[in-house]
DNA sequence: GCGCCAAAATACCGATCGGTATGGCGTTGT
DNA sequence: ACAACGCCATACCGATCGGTATTTTGGCGC
């Protein structure tokens, strides 16, 4: 039960943002009521930092779902960035939910560490595999580190400007933000003959 | 007496949110009552907007005092890029309020539009200045608007960074900010002893 | 069947806060 | 002197909502 409170705690933040749900509705989504909710959880807050812990163990999940039996560099870098441009920049829902967690953030040390910690590994997965398709000749930077640094600053730079024009992340301009991180990540430009 | 009730908004806006600030608190800041504030705003939101104009034309006045008397197409844009770090990178308090523009925007249409209004045209300005710079010969970019979207985009990027690592954006790590977004837009590689 | 416990439901509480109603004061115009 | 108006202060209102207290329910073991 804690996790279908934290589930749908996810999603109706998603869509309202925190200060927008009220727990009676978190609890009547998961299908009990706000005594239950309070049963599992000591606070509004709590219910909070347990939706974020939902978010990046989906994130995390989708990765390992991708990369399952990838092992050529590239294409484990490859894969990795759709999964996050999919996930991160197409769903509205995830990019209202993040923006929530930064604007709470600022006053609460717990969902700021939290945020960080994901951000870090996030950032360090892709510094790994930035240098493996370095290694392997498939990418071209003098720094990646720097690059990863750039990519993640430049996807969340798309995010929010997504927030007032949602329609930079339609479907129809997925492939174009992919190749636009590629580059930054020194993917050589693309051919026209490609694998998709 | 609105423009007090307005910059008072923001201030406190600034620090605590848009939600974290009740209207006895701003009219207090301000010097007057409640009852006084509403005399002049209708609502908490038309205060709140009232509040992002005070930004936007705060905004808006450092960039023309820091171009005054300044026709170098490459200092102007220079410039306007220092004014843009120092306004909205390391001031904490101007980052914490586009924080909850961006956050209250999904919801609020004429939000979205002031911000994306106030956004376009700091675009169009970045690019016009960029073009300049190019036909004069100070930056190489192959495409103007690439750039600036690029730049700005970063710029967002490290915004949100610097909410939960602070330290990217203290003084020390001013110049750097400043170089790399140069390098974005095709400024060339800073030699040992140009001009500060 | 009874007791225990976990989980859930229901009723209630107090604080908060945006917003409203009313009265007061100073200034200006007639 | 009086009326009108702008601005302001004070008191009040109702809705909301996180949180608490109490009761109920279901499952399990004996």
């Amino acid at each position: 039960m804690p996790a279908k409170l934290a589930a749908s705690a996810f999603a109706l933040f998603a869509e309202k943002g925190f200060d927008g749900v009220n727990l009676d509705q978190i609890a009547a989504h998961a299908g009990v009521t706000k005594g239950s909710l309070y049963w599992h959880f000591n606070s509004k807050r709590e219910l909070i930092h347990a939706a974020c812990a939902h978010y990046y163990r989906m994130y995390q999940r989708r990765i390992n779902e991708a990369l399952a039996g990838v092992t050529d560099p590239a294409a484990r870098l490859e894969h990795t960035l759709r999964v996050a441009v999919r996930t991160c920049l197409m769903d509205q829902a995830n990019r209202v939910f993040t923006m929530e967690i930064f604007t709470s953030a600022v006053h609460d040390a717990e969902l700021r560490r939290g945020w960080q910690q994901f951000y870090d590994s996030v950032r360090e997965f892709y510094i790994g595999l930035v240098r493996a398709a370095a290694v392997a000749g498939a990418v071209h930077v003098a720094d990646a580190e720097q690059a990863v640094n750039l990519m993640l600053a430049a996807m969340e730079g798309i995010k929010l400007r997504a927030l007032f024009e949602p329609e930079i992340c339609s479907p129809t301009e997925e492939e174009r933000l992919v190749e636009g991180l590629k580059e930054i990540l020194g993917f050589p430009a693309p051919k026209p003959s490609r694998n998709g």
